[in-house]
DNA sequence: GACAGTCATCTACCATACAAGATTGCGGAA
DNA sequence: TTCCGCAATCTTGTATGGTAGATGACTGTC
C-alpha cells in the first residue's frame, strides 16, 4: 500500500515515525535525534522537529531540551487509565446504541463479524486487526459520537504497543464470539447484558498487560 | 500573576495564545498568519510555527497550507461530543468513588464546596470557575485516574469557549447545590444516586449551548 | 590509583533566507 | 459594464547556519 506522496514532508515523516513506533521497530528507549532521521529520510531538520511535536503531543515521543529525544518508554499507569477512558466511553455507546437500535443495526454488525471469521479462517492478521478496530468504530458511528472515537484511536496507540509485543496469543475465536454477544445484546435492546457483554470484552486484555510487563520490562518505565 | 519566562519561546507563546482564545479576546473566524504573532511578540517565526502546529492539534487553530491559519470556529457537533465524553468518563469515575468511597472524602469535598460558598459571596467568579475544576478533578485523583482528567481538560477548552460566551449567568448557587447532591451520595456510597446527580449537573449545560448558537452565530460553524 | 576540573561534542532551540502555492486586485478586451 | 487573465503579494513549507546548554571523556593533580 504505497502512501507515499501525502501532503507535507512532515507528515510523512510523521506517520512513517509513528508506524515504526507502534510496530516496535523503534523501541521504547531508543535515542533518534532530529539530525538522526533527518538524514535517513534525506530531508531537512525543520520538518523532522515539527514530526517530533507532533509524537510528542500524542506521547510517544519524549523530548529532552538541549538533551535528546527518546521513544517514550511505556506507562503501566498510562495503558491503565487509557483503557479506563476507552472503557468509559465505550460502555457509554453500547448504552446508547442499545436502548435505541436502529432497524438494520443487526445486519451491520452481522456482516462485520462475518467478514471477522473469514479473515480468521485465512489467518490474515492483519486484516483481523483491522475489522476489530471497525466493529467498534462503527459502534461509535451508530451512536452519532465518531468524533469520540477518534479520541479512543489516539490513546488505542500506547496499547497497540502492548498487543504489538503479544501478537499470536490472540485468540480471535473468542474475540469474535464477544463481538457475537455484543451484537446479539444491541438487536434484543437488553442494555445490561449489551454494557456486560463490552466490560467483558474490553477487561480481557488486563492481564496480558502484567504478563507484558514481565516478559518486556525495558520497554515500560 | 506574571508567569513570564517558562522554558522556551514556543511554550510562552503557547500558553499566550491559548488564553486569547479561550477568553475570547481572538475570535473564532479571525485570520492570524505567523508573520504577524512573531512580529506582535518580537520573536522568530520558528517558535510561533511550533506553537501554531501544538494548538492546531489541539483543535484551536485551523492551518490552512499555503493560505492562511485561522482561529477555528466552534463546532456544535463537536461540542456536543466532548460533552459526551466528559459525562462517560465522569460518570464511571463517580461510580468508583461511590462504590468505593475513602475515609476522609466527605471532610475533601465538603472543604471544597465551602471554599466555593465563599468564593460566591466574594463575587469572585474567576476563583469559583477554578474551584468548580478542582472539584472535578479531584474526584477524578479520588478514583486514581488523574491523568484522564488531563483528557477531559483538553477538550473542555471547546466548552469554555462557549462559557465565557455566556458569562454571568452562571447561577452559581445552582452549582453549588448540585455539587453538594453529587458529594452526599459519594458519602453515603448511593452509586445510583451519584450517578443521577452527575448526569444532571454535566447535562444542564445542554440548553445554553442551543442558546448560545443563537445570539453569536458568526463563531459557529 | 582516585578524583576533580576542563573541554570537545553532542543535543534541541532559535533566527534567517528561500521556495512554492493561493489569493486578490488591477488592467485590458469584448 | 462585465469578464477574463496576469502579476504583485500574501500565506505556509522547507533548508541552513548559529547558539546555549548538557553530557561524557580526557587530562592534570593529589
Amino acid at each position: 500500500m504505497g502512501d507515499a506522496l501525502e501532503g507535507t514532508i512532515a507528515l510523512r515523516v510523521v506517520v512513517a515515525l509513528r508506524d515504526d513506533i507502534v510496530s516496535m521497530a523503534l523501541k521504547p528507549g531508543d535515542v533518534i535525534s532530529e539530525s538522526d532521521i533527518a538524514g535517513r529520510y534525506g530531508v531537512s531538520r525543520q520538518p523532522v522537529r515539527e514530526a517530533f511535536i507532533r509524537l510528542a503531543q500524542q506521547g510517544l515521543l519524549l523530548i529532552r531540551p538541549k538533551r535528546a529525544t527518546v521513544v517514550k518508554k511505556i506507562s503501566p499507569d498510562g495503558v491503565r487509565q487509557s483503557r479506563f477512558i476507552r472503557e468509559s466511553i465505550e460502555v457509554e455507546i453500547i448504552r446508547r446504541v442499545a436502548s435505541h437500535p436502529g432497524p438494520n443495526v443487526g445486519d451491520v454488525l452481522g456482516k462485520l463479524i462475518a467478514d471477522q471469521e473469514a479473515a480468521s479462517s485465512a489467518n490474515d492478521s492483519r486484516r483481523f486487526h483491522k475489522l476489530d478496530e471497525l466493529f467498534h468504530r462503527t459502534l461509535a458511528r451508530l451512536a452519532g459520537v465518531e468524533y469520540a472515537w477518534q479520541l479512543i484511536d489516539d490513546h488505542k496507540m500506547q496499547l497497540d504497543r502492548v498487543r504489538y509485543l503479544t501478537l499470536g496469543v490472540s485468540s480471535s475465536q473468542r474475540a469474535i464470539a464477544e463481538h457475537k454477544q455484543i451484537a446479539e445484546a444491541v438487536g434484543k435492546g437488553d442494555v445490561e447484558a449489551a454494557e456486560a457483554a463490552m466490560r467483558a470484552h474490553l477487561g480481557r486484555a488486563e492481564v496480558l498487560l502484567t504478563q507484558t510487563i514481565e516478559d518486556f520490562p525495558d520497554y515500560f518505565e
